[in-house]
DNA sequence: ATTTTAACTAATCAATCGATTAGTTTTAGG
DNA sequence: CCTAAAACTAATCGATTGATTAGTTAAAAT
């Protein structure tokens, strides 16, 4: 029988994803990534193949985590506060510990915009197709809304939310609370 | 004396910036500028120094052509119709062409964060306190309205002519209109 | 016509990229 | 104890990066 790994999948691709998170996909290489995770270039492509697999999987972390803050937005879906909630914990998210790194997701769409990877642009995807689910649900709770004003709420909430994943990246944090306060005091 | 130049510095600024533009500044290589501009390296290097210095030419001739959108903002300041009116101006200069490139300023605060080169992330900045400026005085048009509220009306439109810059790249043309009518259906 | 100057071309520099190779170490089964 | 299998280390692959060098060409001034 062979020896065991010596590293801990989960923990290096917690710290891969840290990185790409921090960097981008582009700007990180395999020597910052083997640097950081502590293992070198051929136990990363022994465990996960090559760069863009390892980025899959960090992203894929990235949603996990993210998931937590969209559970609490399905377990208490009860109209537009909810969506409020959900905003400032996305923001919160996407600034967490001060970093300035925004939102994973956000920053992929940013760095490769339509010529995205097919494997990468679906996990974001299935991602933006579940917030605007949730997005419709407390938008219909206890509220009659015709279809047309119903999708173009969507849409505005859908776009708000990249600019606030954006927003983590760039903006103070007074700027993005006097934005999510702006957009649903009228919404 | 010596021979002339064979090429027009304008016109190869204005490929080199097309290309940082559609591309982002890492991923756009001298290689590729100097194929796509028609002069090779060293001509490159003899006009612009290094590709530091010809990507802050392009993002000059970037911001010179949204000036034009400017100007028409300035020229006619008579309050939120104008504003609205500049983020339609905004959204289109963002996609011009349906080429999907977003706005090369939003594109590289994107890429850089808030550990964007001095000279350049000057050159961003100078553009959004004329954009702050123009937004305060369109909001202040014929109304009377507190500082406080009047400072975050100004942080929501800063972030939210970001989220369009962003959603230049990678949304439909329907969502960032739906966006636009929703975020001044009650501003 | 000769000289001078800079624009030009092509080749190449060291550094870094993602990926891989060759060879060593560890560990459990036989 | 020996062997087999895989985890490991270090070195290096060809390709590409930004930048530069050496040498050639063109054109105005003398």
């Amino acid at each position: 029988m062979p020896r065991e790994k010596q590293y801990n999948e989960a923990e290096v691709i917690e710290r891969a994803m840290v990185l790409f998170w921090k960097n981008g996909y582009k700007s990180t290489s395999l020597r910052m990534l083997s640097k950081e995770m502590g293992i070198n270039q051929f136990s990363i492509n022994a465990s996960f193949g090559n760069k863009k697999n390892l980025f899959l999987e960090s992203l894929k972390l990235y949603k996990s985590k993210l998931q937590q803050v969209l559970k609490k937005f399905e377990d208490s879906s009860n109209g537009k506060d909810s969506i409020k909630n959900f905003f400032y914990a996305f923001a919160a998210f996407s600034n967490q510990d001060n970093n300035k790194r925004g939102c994973l997701m956000v920053n992929t769409m940013s760095e490769f915009g339509l010529e995205i990877d097919e494997q990468v642009g679906a996990v974001i995807s299935n991602y933006g197709e579940k917030l605007r689910g949730l997005f419709k649900k407390n938008l219909e709770f206890n509220t009659a809304i015709d279809s047309v004003t119903l999708n173009k709420q969507i849409n505005f909430l859908v776009l708000a939310i990249g600019g606030l994943g954006l927003a983590g990246k760039i903006q103070n944090n007074t700027v993005i609370e006097d934005y999510i306060e702006m957009t649903f005091k009228n919404l």
